[in-house]
RNA sequence: GGCCCGGUGGUCAAGAGGCCUAAGACACCGCCCUUUCACGGCGGUAACACGGGUUCGAAUCCCGUCCGGGUCACCA
């Protein structure tokens, strides 16, 4: 036995299986001709991010386009931010907005797939098992440097105004014996696994990002721990074992990654694994003093998917915002593919954008106005009863209690070719109507400012004399427009243009005084239609407390 | 600070040396249409960070400056 033999037997005797055993067991997948297999790859906080969700659609598209494999893997190696049930959140944001893996983590200790497990977790031996052969050949070794230790060589290096870390003749333990490990083991200290970093300094290294194209670094000179105290891999070790064994060919992930690239080149080559694609993506903005900087999950509410949930956004809505962010064409594709699957959209990872785009809420709102729009009034219905049972029971009781009548007030305006595109998400509907339920109705009576009270006094006065519940469209109109003149405002709107002083104001200020009255607002669907739902008592009372407020 | 990556209107962006007098979308403003409110149509404000090169010609290539972001952990 070699001296490294003997050091990996030392340090992991419990680990009997070699790489050969994974090797086998997760055999290159059988995968059409440019298959791609991709995965997110979330730490179990509890939430999705939006720029998980980001990157998660990423990896769905790239991998559905090419008819691969879109992995779910946990990422859980850091036990000190361990929280309860960190799986659940991640899982169910995903599913609210369709997008679904097709292997791996399905929900808190279940999963799908041969190449598990997906939960870091549970795959200690396999990161053993490398780690030790890595050790073997002399390519790792222990190190036993407390963390005053590190403190102390850090800030000699910073003294000695050197690059920090562990690295060269800095690496202390890089040269262990056996024997003293032994006795240290013997002692009872405790060790991590250090890669041994064959980079020079002064040597570059390159890799093909495929967003970015070609980046050129330093190589690696610091020897990264590959295994905690308590055995379990960081980031950059688990990252190589997992991507090679679960045979994924693009890592899509965020951009702060970047820079450890060099790290995980060596790792993979260290370990004798092909090196898979890197696309680094951007990290969603958020603007603030005129600065961007990343969403971030304490300051804006926004961060965190399920605000979007609470918010009724339709779930295609907020993807197809992030589809316009990923890919900029996205837009022009809809416009010619209307009524296409998201899945349709041919999605290409080199036409992402390399620097972060600010979130906007407004575009998202557009979007969403347009798409809930064209639905139809059952579904509007449908949906906007679906989220109020959870996120607004008030408001659920009041949609179920008349079903017919809820689906009036929702159908009004929608039903023409070009609808009204008030509503971006359910939660604006209560508001909206509001004047439909007595319990969220304010009355407010004020009147835009070249409106005098005389004058819409007189109006309601005239209208509530000629006003019948029984007109339609062009009876109620010409009962309106008959109105202006004898009220000294005119029911043509060009003639008022035209000779603005002539005349009080036209037919739209003689309405919007009608329209204040009864819904409180200059802005609604139809109005005759309206007062058909509210019916004449409704009608009749609304006006006279109208008429009453503006004679006091 | 070292090393990376960026910088086109308020925002997202098209742009691969001449087609750029710089597209489109959101937002904002105006006009038109109109049977109110809308929808729609048309139009407007508004950008190549700065300075040097290279070239007959630069938003596009090169260098420098400035600015922004990322990263330098037994966190991912």
């Amino acid at each position: 036995m070699t001296k490294s033999e003997k050091m990996a037997e030392l340090l992991l005797p419990n680990i009997d299986k070699t790489p050969d055993y994974y090797e086998n067991l997760y055999p290159e997948r059988n995968l059409p001709e440019g298959a791609r297999v991709t995965r997110f790859a979330p730490s179990p906080t509890g939430y999705l991010h939006l720029g998980g969700l980001f990157g998660a659609t990423a990896d769905m598209l790239t991998a559905k386009g090419t008819k691969g494999v879109f992995i779910l893997r946990i990422e859980d190696t850091d036990k000190k931010r361990e929280i309860e049930d960190g799986v659940t959140g991640i899982i169910e944001g995903l599913e609210a907005f369709g997008v679904i893996p097709n292997e791996g983590v399905t929900g808190l200790g279940t999963e799908k797939g041969a190449y598990g497990p997906y939960t870091q977790s549970k795959r200690k031996d396999i990161y053993q098992c490398f780690a030790k052969e890595l050790i073997k050949k002399g390519l790792a070794y222990p190190c036993f440097c407390s963390a005053e230790k590190l403190d102390e060589i850090r800030s000699e290096q910073e003294k000695a105004g050197v690059n920090k870390g562990y690295y060269g003749e800095w690496a202390c333990c890089r040269n262990i014996t056996v024997e003293e490990a032994e006795k240290r083991i013997a002692a009872g200290e405790q060790f991590v696994v250090r890669f041994r970093s064959p980079g020079v300094e002064t040597n570059k290294c390159y890799f093909e990002d495929v967003i970015r194209g070609k980046i050129e670094m330093q190589e690696n000179t610091q020897d990264v721990v590959i295994l905690k105290t308590d055995g379990i891999p960081t980031y950059h070790f688990a990252h190589a074992i997992d991507d090679h064994l679960m045979r994924t060919t693009h890592v899509i992930r965020g951009d702060e990654w970047i820079a450890s690239v060099p790290i995980h080149l060596q790792l993979f080559k260290a370990c004798g694994f092909k090196i898979p694609k890197f696309a680094h993506t951007a990290a969603v903005m958020k603007e603030e003093n005129g600065g961007k900087r990343k969403l971030s999950k304490r300051k804006d509410p926004e961060a965190a998917v399920s605000y979007f949930v609470e918010k009724g956004y339709p779930a295609e809505c907020v993807i197809e915002y992030l589809l316009t962010l990923l890919n900029s064409n996205f837009e022009d594709w809809r416009r010619t593919n209307k009524d296409a699957s998201i899945d349709s959209f041919p999605y290409n990872l080199k036409k992402m954008s390399v620097s972060g785009a600010l979130f906007d809420m407004n575009k998202l709102n557009d979007i969403s106005k347009n798409k809930i729009a064209f639905m139809s009034a059952d579904e509007v219905y449908s949906r906007a009863c679906e989220w109020a049972k959870t996120y607004d029971g008030d408001f659920y009781a009041k949609l179920t209690e008349n079903e017919a009548k809820q689906k009036a007030i929702i159908n009004l305006d929608r039903e023409g070719k070009n609808p009204r595109k008030d509503i971006a998400k359910w939660d604006e509907l209560k508001n909206y109507f509001s004047y439909f339920y007595p319990e969220y109705y304010e009355e407010n009576f004020t009147l835009p400012e070249h409106i005098g009270k005389e004058d819409a006094i007189a109006i309601l006065k005239a209208y509530s004399a000629v006003y019948s519940p029984e007109d339609q469209k062009d009876e109620w109109f010409s009962k309106i427009k008959d109105l202006c003149e004898p009220l000294g405002f005119t029911p043509n709107v060009k003639e008022f243009k035209q000779n603005p002083d002539a005349f009080k104001g036209h037919v739209g200020d003689v309405s919007t005084v009608i329209r204040i009255a009864i819904t409180s607002r200059t802005n609604t669907p139809d109005l005759c239609a309206i007062m058909g739902i509210l019916g004449k008592d409704e009608v009749l009372s609304r006006i006279e407390r109208a008429i009453k407020f503006y004679e006091n």
